[in-house]
DNA sequence: CCAATCTGGTTAACTATTTAATTAAATCGT
DNA sequence: ACGATTTAATTAAATAGTTAACCAGATTGG
């Protein structure tokens, strides 16, 4: 049941739900898998209606991979390039993480296969942000942090860690468990349930794991 | 230049040439990216000679993926599995682990991208290993596991870490850069020569790392 | 008022291209 | 002679993209 009526807009709501549908096909079947067919149906409307709005499958791709993997990192950038103290940091980002991957456990799957099947397209990865790169972006958050953990290390709070290997530890052990979720299940014969409780106890955990591990 | 002159050979030796190309293609496109074609080229032979000797594309791309994700595993739970101590089979896994993906650095992004789309492959994961899904085969692996990290807390020489926390951080750690190396590229303006580079300091980090968070 | 018309959203049907798969015959090397 | 390999032609299905008609609500002019 339910085959919504879907009068006319003059609004953007149809565009807008064509959108929706097309993230979730090609979150779900990958850019080269998708079929203009299946977004159609997902979104209740006419195949010919995806032309009419965005020109074609390329351009709709591109619309969803921008809203998608846009929002993973402007976020976690601006926690890293704050003033927080770094142990501050490290709680904020686990937890923002982990609270934005429980919401949409597919992204981290789907990010990694685009970007591993279509590098060209690191460049979006910033979004909406115009005229730079993500390097020009990250680059003054990371000098921050890496002279906050400078300091750490030499008031002996710490041990001395490179801001990649801080950063990407951290990153590490809060989206792989997301991007590799169905070996998790396979592994160790979870089911989603027990996933959600795996998660909650790594918010628990992951901030003391990662602070103990840098202590001197 | 360089046509392969591609003599006749009664051994296994062009269907070994095709399943090669097809490891290429495959993991550079995915599965529904791959062309039998570019396979076809990639292997130097005629495209009705792929499917002379596999029947189809989804045979092929069976084997592909059986072959290259069949790989990661094994190797992993018998150490595991072993009568090593603890701390040992850190060192161990994160030496081995970075070699491996440092040898086929696309691996992870292929198996991940894989996994996402395709989760009904999952049970090939074991490889040619026959008539048993990966949980049995790791069930006991993690058991014993499990068993010594509850000794080691007993101790008081670790923390308390279940097994599914302990290993899912130490494979975080090790696979995931491989998988984001795409993002780390753009993120801190790395070519192939920094992040080998990186690759060699976590080589000597990580089990540092991973012990320390483990302190009492 | 209200019918004619305009307009943009929407659809069904169609076209053109790509691609996997098959087949039959020719060639090549051993 | 025989199996491996190529060539080329072909089929059949899938699929992105196009087109022309349709429809509903707003606009207009009488």
């Amino acid at each position: 049941m339910a085959k919504k009526k879907a009068p006319q807009s003059t609004d953007g709501e149809t565009e807008q739900r064509i959108l929706d549908a097309a993230k979730v096909v090609f979150v779900r079947r990958g850019t080269s898998g998708a079929r203009m067919q299946e977004i159609a149906e997902e979104a209740g409307v006419n195949q010919a209606l995806l032309h009419y709005y965005f020109r074609s499958k390329e351009k709709l791709s591109d619309a969803v991979f921008r809203e998608t993997a846009g929002r993973m990192f402007p976020a976690l950038i601006q926690v890293a390039g704050s003033d927080m103290p770094v142990v501050e940091k490290i709680d904020r980002i686990v937890d923002t993480y982990l609270t934005a991957m429980t919401a949409t456990p597919f992204l981290p799957g789907y990010v990694i296969s685009e970007l591993h099947h279509h590098p060209e397209r690191i460049p979006q990865l910033l979004g909406q942000v115009t005229g730079s790169d993500l390097g020009t972006f990250t680059r003054p958050a990371f000098a921050k942090l890496d002279k906050q953990l400078a300091a750490e290390a030499r008031a002996g709070r710490m041990r001395r860690i490179s801001v990649t290997q801080f950063f990407v530890n951290l990153l590490s052990l809060c989206v792989f468990p997301f991007a590799a979720r169905q070996m998790i299940y396979a592994a160790f014969g979870f089911d989603d349930d027990d996933f959600s409780k795996f998660i909650e106890q790594r918010r628990k955990e992951l901030p003391v794991y990662i602070k103990n591990a840098l202590r001197p």
